[in-house]
DNA sequence: GTACAGATAAACT
DNA sequence: GTTTATCTGTACA
């Protein structure tokens, strides 16, 4: 008889790779956190590289700072940083110690603790709060949206993901999705670059019109 | 469907 | 003092 294979955490020679591969591999993987109110978890289906001091648009161009330390860290720990006075956005720092490089999740598909995502971002979106309730595709459909459904903050900055409370575990029941590269959203350099991996038809990636443009898979230079 | 203003605070210069 | 890897509501087509 067959024995459906149990999904483990990625190790962390999984991260320890070139960062596009890695962001690549994510696409389908379940993003997953324990928190003490609940676990919730999605299926990664949109991630983006950012990769190296050369890299205009990656935090590391800027140099070693306090703020960019985690990238320089090593692999398969967490880089959560605050934006817009507002939200965090997640990473996961790849490639080798002391090469600043990480991969940032940017889109779930919600598949665990779905009311609790609910709740946590309806607390955080008092428009949203007229009774009509988050519809499933847009809980996690967005950096900063993801951040609030699983409960991420700056506590979880350089929190190693290879194991509870917050992991990326394969799925051997699902197939691997077909991917499609794009230019990264929301920067205005490095826009050249097109380091953004979405799973190909998802509905439940975040809006943007970058959508709609496609490139073959890149290659760092 | 697209376009824009405003919210709001940490980190950096 | 400036910048920011975002999201939301409102306005308009």
């Amino acid at each position: 008889m067959t024995r459906a294979r149990e999904a483990r955490p990625l190790p962390r020679a999984a991260y320890e790779r070139e960062t596009l591969a890695v962001a690549h591999d994510l696409l389908g993987c379940r993003l997953v956190h324990d928190a003490p109110e609940g676990r919730t978890s999605g299926r990664i289906v949109e991630v983006e590289a950012y990769h190296g001091e050369d890299d205009p648009a990656c935090h590391a161009a800027a140099g070693l700072t306090a703020r960019t330390a985690p990238l320089y860290g090593p692999p398969g720990h967490a880089y959560v940083y605050f934006i817009y006075g507002m939200y965090h956005c997640v990473n996961v720092v790849t490639r080798d110690e002391g090469l600043p490089s990480a991969v940032l999740i940017r889109a779930l598909e919600p598949l665990e603790g779905l009311d609790l995502m609910r709740r946590r971002r309806a607390a955080r979106a008092p428009g949203r709060g007229n009774g009509v309730a988050i519809p499933h595709r847009a809980l996690c459909d967005g950096p900063g949206k993801l951040s609030v459904a699983l409960g991420l903050t700056l506590a979880h900055n350089r929190l190693d993901v290879t194991g509870p409370p917050l992991w990326i575990e394969s799925d051997p029941g699902h197939p691997d999705p077909e991917v499609v590269w794009t230019p990264r959203v929301g920067i205005t350099v490095g826009t050249e670059r097109f380091w953004r991996c979405i799973a190909k038809g998802s509905p439940f990636v975040s809006r943007s019109p970058l959508n709609r443009e496609i490139a073959p898979r890149p290659v760092l230079r």
